[in-house]
DNA sequence: TTTTGTTTTGACCAACTGGTCAAAGCGACG
DNA sequence: CGTCGCTTTGACCAGTTGGTCAAAACAAAA
């Protein structure tokens, strides 16, 4: 690896192309599933290269996720307890849903990392995300408790978000598959049903 | 493989030993994640004498989602038209969950599959899948134009039961890391919340 | 006991995979 | 120009993996 203090402009390139390509291949593959010639090739380098700037394929792999988590999180983050409730969660919902359809390799690669178990993030899930979903949630136990919404199990609203907006990533095929082929129109019919959907299960 | 007419009970049940391991073994690690070895361990037989029965690790595969998809569509294809509209639905999200909770090796089958895009039953998706959504969602749509529950795009709500039940079963370590390690206990809060959404949804 | 068909396995193979390494290429600066 | 550090690569390796095969073990019928 390269041990420079400062790291130069063709490392900062080569380095971000990785991370490009990784994304890519793992999304789509899995870890297991993806080889280093394939992240190498599609990042346009050669596989010893390519381990010039990341010790192993499992080193590609946790930076990718670890740099992801920040990004995937900021929507929550984001939930302002000043806000108007309604507004507030129907706003990070429709965040989430434009993620699904903006970034929808990064949701794949985190799917693929849950449903496999979380081997390599389990740790911060216990920690760093539940710590984040209990106070958010806490949050919601506000409103509710002041009768600004709907009672509901705070916990389960948020998985319900992040459920039905990551499908539309996630189980994208399936969802072109049923509707027939049509490009990221259904982004938008989607956008309003969760937005009836939202409004409905919290409105009081 | 066996190419007797009749198989024989040594056949029949080595041959279902495999397809139980392999659901085990694939639902864990994904298609390419699995290794054969693996698989056969998990069966009690040697690599050999499990490629004695199946010609190859993707034909154990294949097998194994043809015969389950029909099981997994089985609460669809149960939902009446002629029943009552509000508890029709809320049945079929309750069996949903309920296979969440009890099948979820299932679910992350298919869960894996079509995360990568359903290479190897992307062709069912478009014709037998979209044409039972299709029926049921006209069912809906009848529902709708008379009345019987509130405006919904039918499809949408039928990818967002679906998002919601598998929810639990392929991000199964995300929830319970973040409510804590309690056991199945989840799936009855869930049951609560996800009778109160849709009823909300779809009360008039 | 012999025969016949089924089941099981040890040994093996070719392809692939993650990773190493020494040497060569390259670019900037003195 | 020459040198020095960063970058790139061809050749290679050991471990794994899916799959083959001939021979052995076994079971049941004759």
């Amino acid at each position: 690896m390269p041990p420079t203090r400062q790291a130069t402009r063709i490392q900062q390139k080569n380095r971000a192309a990785i991370l490009e390509a990784a994304l890519e291949v793992f999304s789509a593959h899995g870890f297991r599933g993806a080889t280093v010639d394939q992240i190498a090739a599609e990042a346009g380098l050669s596989k010893p290269n390519l381990l010039y700037y990341f010790p192993s394929k499992e080193a590609i792999h946790t930076e990718l996720l670890e740099g992801l988590l920040d990004t995937w999180l900021d929507p929550l983050r984001e939930l302002d307890a000043e806000g108007d409730p309604l507004d507030e969660l129907l706003a990070y919902m429709r965040r989430k849903l434009e993620m699904s359809r903006d970034y929808p390799r990064e949701s794949r690669l985190f799917a693929n990392e849950i449903i496999q178990g979380a081997p390599r993030i389990g740790d911060t899930l216990g920690t760093d995300l539940k710590q984040l979903v209990d106070e958010k949630a806490a949050v919601i136990d506000g409103w509710v408790a002041r009768g600004q919404i709907a009672p509901v199990h705070a916990h389960h609203l948020i998985f319900s978000i992040w459920a039905l907006t990551q499908h539309y990533a996630d189980f994208d095929v399936q969802v072109r598959a049923v509707l027939g082929k049509r490009d990221s129109d259904h982004f938008r019919e989607a956008g309003l049903y969760l937005d009836q959907l939202f409004t409905k299960m919290l409105s009081i």
